[in-house]
DNA sequence: CTGAAAGCGCTAACAG
DNA sequence: CTGTTAGCGCTTTCAG
């Protein structure tokens, strides 16, 4: 394996000083006449050199690249679909535009431990924040001090933060399409099955759903369960149906639970939507699986992501964010679960 | 916003030297005493001090980064669940070991563009590719030219190549199982739904079905469709039923195109698996979705990044791979879809 | 238009 | 036990 090339060998073989390879490297037109930024060139083709970004780096203090951290409880922090496509989004953003996304997932406080954290190499920081709001705002401040530029998805603002934006899709307008399309129908009683871990996200689909009942004069009862497999799902509904008989209306977290929803209801002889309506939350392209079609709403999530790489970069340009905030608008998916 | 400390402001507060300061922060026991020590660490607590990454990167030519490239046509590279649990596996195990993961998705036959290969800042790169076996090859030699520790996921060895390790669990096994159950009863004609993208994974999956039914006399069909929504995967079954009559089996490249093809089977008022059998592929945990329950083998996505991170640390520490080839055993999750 | 040189933060060899 | 020093590869200023 030979030696990697470096300015210095490049500069050697066309006989010329490191200073001009760099020029010609970084296309800086002034001060470089054609002939020799021909030569170089041809020098840079036969050595096959790539420009070495540590260096560069250190010299520049820019990194060409973006932290993220995930703060979930589970190892598979990225079985969840949102997460996925969020990342997907982002890294594709980035990527394009020549950046790089250098990927964490953490477990709720071991925040500071995480080498993220703890060594900076990069330009810009993105928090997916877990746990009660305090949890959250205990984050974003540690992250925060760090002294870089800060994206927050799907919490809402914290006002003394610098140099933060905070990216979203409006999941308290998502839930209010729901359950308007659910208020079709006369109802008395809804309740919303969620998991046992508190999402930010999953607070602002509560309140937009409150929001609506209450205002219908509908009970809300809140149902919690373990997410991590659809056993842990039934059985909690399940148990709310022992206990509480069967409502007008179930509201899933997200469209997994409500599936599972679906299926013990229909175990139970239920028919969906005429006894129970159900609504799901955040379908994704490959989501047309259950039958009746659920009535959720379409998630943004590949948006957050591209919407949050696209405000670093011009950060990154102009030295703050445009924004405070972004937050995308959701639309619903009818579907025969509901109303 | 004060100036990130460096060893030298360290060094001036603590007033000893760089060196001495190195070592502190290094944890090098030797050529210490105890009582700067104690200062020295006073001086980092107070300062705040973390050590920088690209300064440390730059002398010592190793970076705690590991490369991973996604060759996917779609931007939603990460929309696949076997990915999605990939990274998950790799990123913890990563993470666990102080080493952070570099994530790029990258288009086929835009891996030479990619900023992953043009500048090299990791210690390792994975590749997960797509596309013909030549593609595919071309793509491992292009990485492996860089001169750095590469993992293969998903793909059989290629010969000719240094340094080079490959990760991925049994298809071809797993296809054997499920054809094996779905043989306990007698067939005569079979098809396999499969994505118009040829994936290695797949092309290995095939070759297990083959096995077994040709052994037994069974034809194979293949059917070729656009995985990317449920839409196109049922018009793809559905013209060939049209055009072949209905067969005795349907195998399923994964578990969602299985699911669409149970969908459309009832669609046509056929019972599974009575009139057909059908086996999905690569289950997860979270998919007791459908009905009937899928026969199918459970993925170890997870592991095969688990199982990759450790065979770089461990060709990090050692200088070489101590195997060249992963493969993991597949087990087999039974359904009531088959036989 | 071109080159010499300083220095980004760090490690490690070596000198004291 | 502690400090001095030479770079790692690069960008950028300033002189020629």
């Amino acid at each position: 394996m030979r030696e990697r090339p470096t300015l210095r060998s490049v500069a050697l073989k066309a006989n010329v000083s490191i200073a001009t390879v760099s020029k010609v490297v970084n296309g800086i037109a002034a001060g470089v006449s054609e002939a020799t930024r021909k030569e170089v060139e041809a020098a840079i083709e036969e050595l096959g050199y790539r420009p070495n970004r540590v260096g560069r780096s250190l010299r520049s203090q820019r990194h060409q690249a973006v932290g993220l951290a995930i703060v979930d409880p589970s190892p598979r922090f990225l079985a969840d679909p949102f997460t996925t496509n969020l990342v997907a989004g982002l890294c594709n953003q980035l990527n394009t535009n020549g950046f790089g996304l250098l990927l964490y997932g953490v477990m709720p406080g071991k925040l500071s431990e995480s080498s993220l954290i703890r060594q900076s190499e990069v330009d810009a920081i993105c928090l997916n924040p877990s746990g009660t709001r305090d949890e959250r705002e205990a984050a974003m401040e540690l992250v925060s001090g760090l002294g870089q530029p800060l994206v927050v998805f799907q919490d809402r603002p914290v006002q003394n933060l610098q140099d933060v934006c905070f990216v979203r899709q409006d999941d308290a307008g998502g839930a209010e399409l729901l359950a308007n399309e659910v208020m079709k129908r006369p109802r008395r009683r809804a309740v919303m099955v969620i998991a046992d871990i508190p999402w930010p996200a999953v607070e602002n689909r509560v309140a937009g759903f409150r929001k609506v009942f209450e205002a219908r004069g509908v009970q809300l009862d809140l149902v919690t369960c373990d997410e991590t497999d659809s056993q842990a799902i039934s059985s909690g509904i399940a148990g709310y149906l022992d206990d509480h008989g069967v409502p007008d209306v179930i509201v899933g977290q997200n469209d997994q639970i409500a599936i599972a929803c679906i299926d013990i209801l229909t175990a139970r002889g239920l028919e969906v939507p005429r006894d129970v309506a159900v609504t799901g939350y955040n379908a994704f392209p490959f989501t047309g699986l259950s039958r009746p079609a659920l009535a959720t709403v379409r998630s943004r999530a590949y948006d957050v992501g591209v919407t949050a790489a696209s405000a670093i970069l011009e950060r990154l340009e102009n030295g703050r964010f445009r924004q405070r905030e972004y937050v995308l608008p959701l639309e619903l998916v009818p579907g025969n679960s509901a109303p």
